[in-house]
DNA sequence: CACCAATAGCAACTACAGTTGCTATAAGAT
DNA sequence: ATCTTATAGCAACTGTAGTTGCTATTGGTG
């Protein structure tokens, strides 16, 4: 339809120049405002204010505090995740485990938790995001199928999720420690549960 | 040292007059509100307004909406709790399991562990809260026990945490739906890990 | 049935988060 | 080089959340 089809009608108008800059800096100060005083206190203009921009800036590209710490979750790259290989499925969880429970500590990771829970996000995005990190990690799972430590059948996500769901519940909800000793637990249970699936 | 013990030095001054009546009419109002809009979206003088209440009333009451939620889920009573007795283990354990999660897709609930995290609860009153509403489903493994369906060692606590995290973990944290089929097998694997100890 | 302390209501205020319309600038296209 | 469009900055404004000092009720006490 379209003759000139080279520079077709999507408005691939979107580079990453100066815009990349501004939203960068905003997410660079917002991560450092939420870790200092807290979700709760955090404001836009001051925000705006320590990432040397202006107010109306951030409020057109984020209209509300949720969409700019949603925002943040999905930014969340790998890198704090995968972790190393330490030659046997229990290792490789419980390093994990450790990892996932330092970052739920973390008031920033709690923030954006909580942001997700404003429907800041899409439904979409949230699930993708988290289809995504859980996705990273089954590596992990993969090596102990090879290894022949599970079975061809198991289910990356479902032992994943088992293994790190009471230590989400414990740090987020309940508000009670998680210990390593517990993180051993968690791990034997879902590693025991899934060997006999 | 006292010789008037009769009348203490403790300001038992804290009648529970019309301070209840306002308290509950609040606490109302902001569940209401909570309901219909959102957590984001509630505004204390909103609540106050519904409630019939000035404002300052609730200001000096709770400093934040924070505070007030926080509240509400400290005041949320049993009888949302314990639950049926289905004669085996499982059904009990699956039918507190669909109770959990019916009330976690609430946006009142949602709210609720939403505000504890700002850290509005002291720490101390947020760990007895879930102490106590664990303590309230223990009886479901204590019957078990007497059925001889779990050994007299069984943890009542770990295995009701066991069973219910991955609920609150999708529930709040992934956005994923819960079905009564992911419930049975949260249940079953629960009950089988508890069983082996 | 006065008295007293606690707490609710009222009213006036203020500070500032969030909005809006306009101008300036910088990136991409030609 | 020039034109165009998206996006940032600026400045002035507005609404209202949250505060404060004072008065009015109310419920317990002797």
């Amino acid at each position: 339809m379209d003759p000139a089809r080279s520079h077709e009608r999507v408005p691939i108008r979107r580079p990453g120049g100066r815009a990349a800059s501004v939203v960068a800096r905003v997410h660079q100060a917002a991560r450092e405002l939420l870790t200092e005083v807290g979700y709760e206190a955090v404001q836009l203009p001051d925000v705006a204010a320590r990432a040397g921009v202006n107010k109306t800036t951030v409020y057109r590209r984020w209209p509300t505090k949720s969409d700019l710490v949603a925002d943040l979750l999905l930014g969340l790259s790998d890198h704090d995740l995968p972790r190393a290989d330490t030659g046997s499925l229990l290792g490789d969880l419980v390093a994990m485990l450790k990892d996932v429970a330092e970052l739920l500590r973390t008031p920033l990771m709690q923030a954006m938790v909580r942001a997700s829970l404003d429907g800041s996000i899409d439904q979409e995005a949230r699930l993708s995001f988290w289809a995504e990190r859980m996705h990273r990690s089954s590596v992990i799972i993969e090596r102990a199928v090879r290894r022949g430590e599970l079975p061809e059948s198991a289910d990356a996500r479902s032992i994943l999720e088992h293994a790190a769901s009471p230590i989400y519940f414990r740090l987020l909800v309940t508000g009670e420690p998680v210990t390593d000793h517990d993180i051993g637990r968690f791990a034997e249970r879902a590693i025991e549960a899934a060997q006999r699936a």
